[in-house]
DNA sequence: CGTCGGCGTGGCACTCGGTGCCAACCTGGT
DNA sequence: ACCAGGTTGGCACCGAGTGCCACGCCGACG
């Protein structure tokens, strides 16, 4: 009870090895047999734990795909504050997006993932969902940044800018992927932005 | 077998009458209790049918809420086709927003979509689904103005564009209905397309 | 007038994702 | 040896959907 999250724990190391296991497991049935025809039954019979177990480790079947949302938000928003007051948005957004790709999963399991996302519905609502958390973290940073007041009437410029620039690096993740992840993505993000700022 | 859908058939009628009889009685029940919390068998209960026919109405419970996506879909692409083709991105896209809105729902009806909207993820994520679609539709239109070549490597420009557009106008309902739907949608909008574009 | 055929409907059984609850268990500390 | 915290698995359960089939209403046709 005293200690939370500091010191890693014994067992949190063959948590996270259960955890990688069925995360590897479920991702080769992903990818062979598709997302949405893969049960979860199918992949806690192959890595040998039972139902509930499973669903101790990833609370939804998307959550292995997606990984922990939250936590990614947490180091974009923390970005963002790290940016410089006078700096325009796009240009404090652009930067809060490299430093959390530094902080994300390697090209290829990002490539596999991506791949997912574009066959299965279900992956890209959850997807979308995740990028509407985000919106709710970084909008009042952006408003603070654009001297919005926070107790008048809703301003609909800080949402826009933000969901703008998430449309953008969804796009270039897209693009990135369709084109089998040879392209670079920092310039697809900036061919988007441009085209977008026209 | 010989006709389909021309000329509009005598039980048509009752069956639309019935179809807008669950929606009045599940949107009492949304605003009520909440949408997730509601579930299918309390609308049918009320409604006096099965849960069976139930689904021969609406294929999800979103739908009673989102409606039909696919055809205001396809007004909205068709919208921006008629778009002279010299028109910049941003104009014919706003044009064809215009078109749309002049087909849509009564703002009292809209206004309570959009305040269940912002109370269940689950109706976010099918709505933001929708939105997908509707990429899927505009995306060839506009490559198609800027000149992109179909069969090259894919291009982010057109996506980022529409995503864009479709964000600020997902930004300019949300304002809109935050603010009790007291605002101009049009105002909101490209209030929001200029913070975009800045 | 009787019957045939199409169509909507209801009911049943089933799948799949997800949750609450509880008993068994392992492991480390006293 | 025993206790406590944490893990696991099994069970029952819920809610959204789907496939299948039998019933019943209706209009058409002989």
């Amino acid at each position: 009870m005293a200690e939370t999250g500091a010191v890693p724990r014994l067992w949190d190391r063959s948590r996270q090895a259960a955890r990688e296991e069925i995360e590897r497991t479920a991702l080769r049935l992903f990818t062979e047999q598709g997302f949405d025809a893969t049960t979860i039954d199918q992949i806690v019979a192959e890595v040998g734990i039972s139902r509930r177990s499973f669903f101790r480790y990833f609370g939804t079947k998307e959550d292995i795909v997606l990984g922990d949302l939250v936590a990614v938000g947490r180091t974009l928003r923390d970005a963002l504050a790290a940016r410089p007051a006078e700096e325009d948005p796009w240009s404090a957004l652009r930067a809060a997006f490299l430093a959390m790709a530094a902080h994300g999963p390697s090209p290829e399991r990002r490539l596999t993932v991506m791949r997912l996302m574009l066959t299965s519905s279900s992956l890209r609502a959850r997807h979308l969902e995740k990028h509407l958390q985000w919106q709710g973290l970084l909008v009042p940073l952006l408003e603070q940044r654009l001297g919005v007041d926070a107790g008048a009437a809703p301003d609909p410029r800080a949402r826009a800018l933000v969901s703008a620039a998430l449309g953008c690096l969804d796009t270039a993740l897209e693009v990135w992927t369709l084109r089998d992840g040879e392209a670079d993505p920092v310039e697809l993000y900036d061919q988007a932005v441009a085209a977008v700022r026209g």
